[in-house]
Parts: C-alpha cells; structure tokens; sequence
DNA sequence: CGAACCCATTGACAGCTGTCAATGGTAGCG
DNA sequence: CGCTACCATTGACAGCTGTCAATGGGTTCG
C-alpha cells in the first residue's frame, strides 16, 4: 500500500439521486434528498466555502483559513462545513491538528444532473 | 400541424450571474446572486413544482392542476410558485381566468454551469 | 507537563420560512 | 347581473436557520 500524503482525500461514492427534473416528475422522496442538497448550496457564505475549498492548491484547506475570507465567526464557519459535509457536497478529514476539508466533484455533478434540460 | 400558440410562454432573457464555483473563489454579491437561486431549489415542494412544469405538455400548468399533486393548499402553491418566479427560475402569465406557469430552462442551464466541475 | 493552537459544540437569540385558513379580486358563465 | 372558478394576499404560528460568544476536547510543541 502507497503512502500519500498529499491532502488529497478520499471520495466518496456518489450516485445521482434521480432522473433530471425535466425528464420525469419527482418523487416526494427524491425530491426531499435533492432539496436537502440544494438547501445547502442556498446560502451564500456556504457557496464561497465551497469555492474556497474547490480552489484550493490540492483541493483542501483547514478551516483557519477559511474563516476570514467569509468574515465569519469560526464557529459560524464550522457550522457551514458541518452542513457541506452532511448534505455529502464535501468531505472532512482530521489530520493532525487540523481538518481538511475538500469538495466532492462528484456530488456537484449529480446535482447538475438534476437540472440538466432537454 | 396546426399553429399552437397557447401554452407557450415567452422566454426571459437570462444572463448567467457568474463562473463556475471551481473556477476561480465567488464574490460576496455574487454568492448572494447565486444562493438566492439554489435556495428557491432547496424546497422539496418547489422541485416538485418545476418537475411537473418542466414535464407538462407544453410546457405549462395551471394552479389548479399542481395543488392535488404536491399535497399542499392553494395558497402554499401560489407562494412557492412566486418563490420560483422571484429567482427567475419560473414564469407566469396570466391567460383568462388561468395562470400559466412555466420553467425557465435557461435558468436551470445557467446554475448547471456555475456547478460544473474541471 | 504546560502553553498554544485548532476545531466542534453549546446556548441564546433574532429573523426567516413553510403551512394553513380565511379573505378578496378578477375573469368567465348562465 | 349574479354565480362560480381561479388565484393572490393576509394573518397567524410553529419550526427552522444563521450568527455570535463562550466552552471544552484534542493535538502539537517547547
């Protein structure tokens, strides 16, 4: 087994949660998951979190930097990650004395396939 | 085949708000712009609504033929159609005695693009 | 060990949100 | 003209959400 040490993390499995909403209508199921995720992409610190980390050199960032290019209380910013990780848009892993923090490419583009059009 | 011109509503001109959030790190009017929009997508009623918009025949659906389907009052309809409306992610006309509701594809194109991926 | 650092969690609070019942306005119909 | 159908708006209310300050648990380093 290789050793990394790069922060790149681990990806999680990914599988779209249902058809483009164009193609067929939604489940009150599918349509409760995907509004979940697109509950977390709605607010707007959550999105340059999100750009942040999706910018970064190597995908990931602790959250110390992260906390004064949104003006945001550290613990407001834990909150916002915590939210990104739950709704599985990006992933954490705690490597020593800090955690990185990464998105996951895969979950945006399942979200994009939802909104994909005919 | 006869002209139908019913059901078919004009299509507003949409301008997408920024690049996408892996692109380089979002602006806070920006992140503002953007959240607004996945925030109208973050209610599993409202992603029922344009799932029933988007797959109607001719692309438009009056009220009274959405509340049955989500479960919801007519009043709970007409709100979360504003909602959509306001994002710009919906339009509505009113035709008599009906509106008609519909999506705006170019919309939902162009918040796919602010989450595409490298 | 003790100090410093990093991060999550808690408690508190104001503001927003989803929902319904009820009301009101407008358009078509007999 | 009155009735009915359709839709928006209002008021009320419970529940959720974003925010901060403060606290506490780990980890690193001197």
């Amino acid at each position: 087994m290789t050793v990394r040490e790069l922060p790149v993390l681990d990806q999680p499995e990914v599988t779209a949660c249902c058809a483009p909403l164009t193609a067929e209508v939604l489940s009150a199921p599918d349509a409760k998951t995907l509004a979940k995720q697109f509950a977390a992409l709605g607010d707007p610190v959550r999105l340059q979190l999100l750009s942040l980390l999706a910018t970064a050199d190597g995908g990931a960032i602790c959250v110390c930097d992260l906390t004064e290019p949104v003006g945001r209380t550290q613990g407001t910013v834990s909150h916002h990650l915590r939210i990104l990780v739950e709704s599985g848009l990006a992933t954490g892993e705690k490597r020593g004395r800090n955690v990185w923090y990464a998105v996951v490419p895969a979950a945006l583009e399942a979200l994009r396939g939802a909104l994909a059009t005919r």
